[in-house]
RNA sequence: GCCCGCUUAGCUCAGUUGGUAGAGCGCACGCCUCACACGCGUGAAGUCGAAGGUUCGAGUCCUUCAGCGGGCACCA
């Protein structure tokens, strides 16, 4: 067989996926069980938009290792993928290839030819990340995929609406909200983002006071809001303004007659302890404007320009040319009392980056405080959702439910969920499921449907449900919801993952996911996060091209929940462990004449050899650690025990421990034996990597003499034979033999001190060695004489005497081993004999340093008397193993200083 | 202002019931040893951010502080 010396991970990655996926291996119905446990995940849907970044790949691999490692135990599984139409980014996407093609906006084409652009445009350019998905080898379902555009979710989408809406738990009403200049719509609360602004100015106006000399000074960031002001506010208990209040104030530049009100809500001790209320333009002067039944006078359009209210000195100017010029005409009047520097943070649009502006305006909005009260009941009570690392994003998601606001749904947007809303000519509105109910409703032909769309979260939050099949009780929905997991980033808890939880357990009576896997987030080397603008992210398909898929994503899934700053000679690493996997498989297919996975391991495990069973014990031990990690979503631990356990135990000790009998030169049933044994340790190590690592243990495991459809799960059982559809090793505790792992361990230590020596002694490697070992303890010198033949390979000794105690030249490296096994390498000619000296003076002292540590622990009554009995056992056992090797050192030490 | 997290070898990170500090990379030395130089062997390297406390015993529990990073509130 032809097996290059170095794993090319692009034939793998080309080959298996097509196969895979065109098989039907990723569909659940693959699964022939009937009564097979179930795991599902739903795919949090990537905008339609978006190509794949560091954080997605993360995700995946997250998503992709728990689906195919249950696969593998039998459940039926599904991951179900799907993208999301994103709103915005995708009707601004659209707006600027045709502003870029055709010179034209939406505007000009309509609202229906837009729309169909938008859809040509996703049918032509929203299928990349699900090409890159396949690239990951996202074992997903595509059969299922979903857009939140379908005509299903659509449906889900109006029924949750209406039903919220029949509840009055949605409706329509004016509000101030958040809006966005540059995009022209509203947007809720956790779409805009508060951004530190250092350079800010705090400015000081004085309003004059309706017959009076006086005047009462404001403090504001925004002075081209006054032209807006119908009201001051003061504490009712601040003594400097208390005769003040229900005084008039004439207000400049409009020469509007406003009240001085008192409020709770001002702060005596900030500014000069009145404020200017703005009721259209201002959250806070919006509440109060409420409170004290003041005139709300819209001063800024959509536009983020001055209106027609504003005076017709100033309407039409930019709210920035306004702020100077109302400055410049307060310091006319002799009213700019100061400006100071100020530092505060304003609002701005997470998507676009422009400054917020506050505005009144008729809205749709949704009561999410009543939808919190059952995911937080389900905290409370069962502790569920469970996240994972509970710390810190069980809080954050309990405190942001116990605090919730209402949500503006809509949006002034073309590409979206329009609103399920008519109006007839008078202006009734009704909110219906279709047009058709409309008119019924209505009564009359003649409506107009809202032209708003819904948020884009609005449909994400129905996903688990909708995406299933519901409002109808689908097959689906009822074998696959609640779903097990949900994996995501942090910044969409609140966004996404809470109103899921609520749309869940309103609609389907259940909770979406059983526990919620959160991320880490992947910073640039510097620590700064990975961010298009500033163009320090990392392409994760740049990193598959380089290293390997398997590589980047077993990095990844060690990654796991942990912020970590990308590098690239993590996946360096494990690129050359694909490789040692390729060459140990290469070592086993290169000596697998007569062998078979399967064979060899057949009978008593006492007829196998030693290494036989320590392998068999080691394996046991990593299955079931690799298993639970798994399980716990420990995926760095699973990591580390499957690349100790394949590079450690398996090349490093097990290969070279039964290279001799596979490598034999004469053919017979030992060697058969021998190489069966090693392809089936390879053959199960492949398996356990296989979710981690689809695409080199595919490869490899197909080529494998033995395999076939007998080791697939039962589940499976006609299937066309794959790694992926083979049972995940179950750990056999009668195979775990801790005799065997001692003893080999005992080998282990007596070939590492002997190398030792050899290193240190500077001799040369083709150089052979004689070997004296004096084993006082028979069994110990029964495992060394067992093992003599491997021991002599593995330190390249010429040959190897075992005996109860011996009489080494003097001219000897030695050394003392745990149990008190002693040895010897004569060097005659060879030794430097200071050297060795100090070497083993080193080792002395080591022993020494330990043995006084211990010492005093022992001789601390407290210890002894408060510290568990076998600790202390323990603790005495060691001192006497260290206490009788650092005698032998001694003795040792002083025949050579002789 | 309130809440939370992190600080372990030069770098990136593990360390889950408190009981002899780990990995990978990097570094040093020696090796093309018949699976693998994307490799093999050997080795050096940490007062576990600081100070207290609890305990026979603390990287691990408690308190305070410092640096970094989150979340929330406020921001006239």
């Amino acid at each position: 067989m032809e097996i290059p010396k170095a794993y090319d991970p692009k034939l793998a990655e080309e080959q298996h996926y097509a196969r895979w996926e065109a098989q039907g291996f990723f569909a659940p119905e693959i699964n022939r069980d009937p009564h097979a446990p179930v795991y599902s995940i739903v795919i949090p849907p990537p905008n339609v938009t978006g190509s794949l970044h560091m954080g997605h790949a993360l995700q995946h691999t997250v998503m992709d290792v728990l689906t195919r490692y249950h696969r593998m135990r039998g459940y039926r599984t599904l991951w179900l993928p799907g993208t999301d139409h994103a709103g915005i980014s995708t009707q601004i996407q659209v707006e600027k290839q045709l502003r870029r093609d055709e010179n034209l906006t939406r505007h000009d084409i309509g609202r229906e030819k837009f729309l169909e652009r938008v859809w040509q445009w996703k049918e032509k350019y929203g299928g990349e990340i699900q090409r890159q998905m396949r690239r990951e080898g996202a074992s997903v379902d595509w059969s299922r995929e979903r857009f939140t555009m379908d005509e299903g979710l659509t449906r889900a989408v109006r029924e949750f609406f209406v039903r919220m809406y029949e509840k009055g738990w949605i409706y329509r009403g004016e509000g101030l909200i958040n809006w966005c200049p540059k995009d022209q719509t509203a947007l809720s609360d956790l779409e805009v983002e508060k951004v530190e602004k250092k350079d800010g100015k705090l400015y000081y106006l004085q309003y004059p006071i309706k017959g009076s000399d006086r005047r009462v000074t404001v403090a504001t960031t925004r002075p081209e809001t006054m032209l807006g002001d119908t009201a001051v506010a003061v504490n009712p208990t601040d003594e400097r303004y208390i005769d003040l209040v229900g005084a008039t104030i004439l207000l400049p530049l409009v020469n509007r007659e406003i009240p001085i009100v008192a409020d709770d809500f001002v702060d005596p001790t900030f500014g000069t302890g009145a404020v200017k209320v703005t009721p259209a333009h201002d959250q806070n002067d919006h509440a109060m404007g409420l409170r004290h039944n003041l005139p709300m006078i819209k001063v800024i359009d959509s536009q983020a320009r001055m209106s027609a209210d504003a005076g017709a000195e100033f309407e039409s100017l930019d709210r920035y040319e306004a702020r100077e010029k109302v400055v410049a005409k307060f310091e006319e009047l002799g009213l700019l009392e100061k400006i100071a520097d100020y530092e505060f943070s304003i609002s701005q649009c997470g998507r676009c980056r422009t400054v917020i502006e506050p505005l009144l305006s008729v809205q749709w909005f949704l009561k999410q405080s009543a939808f919190g009260e059952r995911p937080l009941e389900l905290m409370r009570e069962r502790h569920e959702p469970r996240f994972v690392p509970e710390n810190p994003y069980e809080k954050v998601y309990t405190n942001w439910l116990e605090g919730l606001y209402d949500w503006t749904l809509s949006r002034q947007l073309w590409w979206g969920h329009r609103i399920p809303a008519w109006y007839d000519e008078a202006g009734n509105i009704f909110v219906a499921r279709s047009e058709e109910d409309a008119r019924k409703l209505a009564g009359t032909d003649k409506l107009t449907q809202d032209p708003d769309v819904l948020d884009t979260w609005f449909s994400s939050a129905l996903w688990p449900i909708s995406t299933l099949g519901w409002p109808d009780e689908t097959d689906d929905l009822k074998t696959f919801y609640p779903t097990d997991v949900l994996v995501t980033a942090r910044d969409i808890i609140f966004l996404w993952v809470a109103r899921m939880m609520m749309t869940g357990l309103e609609f389907a009576n259940d909770k979406a996911f059983k526990d919620v896997f959160i991320t880490g987030t992947i910073f640039d080397k510097h620590g700064q996060r990975m961010s298009k603008s500033k163009g320090n992210g990392v392409d994760p398909l740049e990193v598959f091209d380089k290293y390997g898929v398997d590589a980047t994503r077993i990095v990844l899934a060690s990654i796991g929940t942990t912020d970590t700053r990308w590098n690239d000679s993590q996946v360096e690493a494990y690129r050359n462990f694909a490789n040692k996997i390729w060459n140990a498989a290469r070592f086993c297919l290169l000596n697998s004449e007569g062998a078979e996975v399967g064979k060899g391991f057949a009978g008593d495990a006492q007829t196998w050899t030693l290494h036989d069973r320590w392998i068999m014990s080691r394996l046991q031990k990593a299955v079931r650690d690799v298993s639970r990690s798994i399980e716990a979503y420990e995926f760095h631990a699973a990591v580390q025990a499957l690349y100790h356990f394949f590079w450690d135990d398996f090349c490093d000790w097990y290969i070279e421990l039964t290279k001799a009998d596979v490598t034999a030169t004469e053919p017979g049933e030992a060697r058969d034996a021998a190489r069966s044994r090693v392809l089936t340790v390879l053959e199960q190590a492949l398996r356990l990597l296989h979710p981690f690592m689809p695409f080199i243990t595919e490869e490899l495991w197909q080529k494998l003499p033995g395999v076939g459809s007998q080791l697939l799960h039962a589940a499976y059982k006609d299937a066309v034979p794959t790694v992926m559809l083979a049972a995940y090793p179950q750990s056999r505790e009668e195979l775990i033999d801790e005799r065997a792992e001692s003893d080999i361990a005992s080998i282990i230590e007596l070939v590492s001190r002997v190398r030792n020596i050899r290193s240190e002694m500077n001799i040369k490697p083709g150089e052979q060695v004689r070997l004296l070992v004096a084993a006082p303890d028979r069994a110990a010198r029964a495992v060394f004489e067992s093992g003599a033949q491997q021991i002599a390979r593995l330190v390249r000794a010429s040959d190897i005497l075992i005996s109860e105690s011996f009489d080494a030249p003097r001219a000897s490296a030695r050394a003392v081993l745990a149990g008190g096994a002693e040895v010897a390498v004569p060097l005659e000619g060879l030794i430097d004999f200071a050297k060795e000296r100090e070497r083993l003076r080193n080792e002395r002292e080591k022993l020494e340093k330990e043995a006084t540590r211990l010492e005093g622990q022992l001789s601390n009554q407290n210890f002894v008397e408060r510290a568990p009995a076998e600790k202390v056992e323990e603790l005495r056992q060691r001192l006497a193993d260290i206490a009788q090797r650092t005698r032998m050192l001694g003795q040792t030490l002083e025949a050579f200083s002789e």
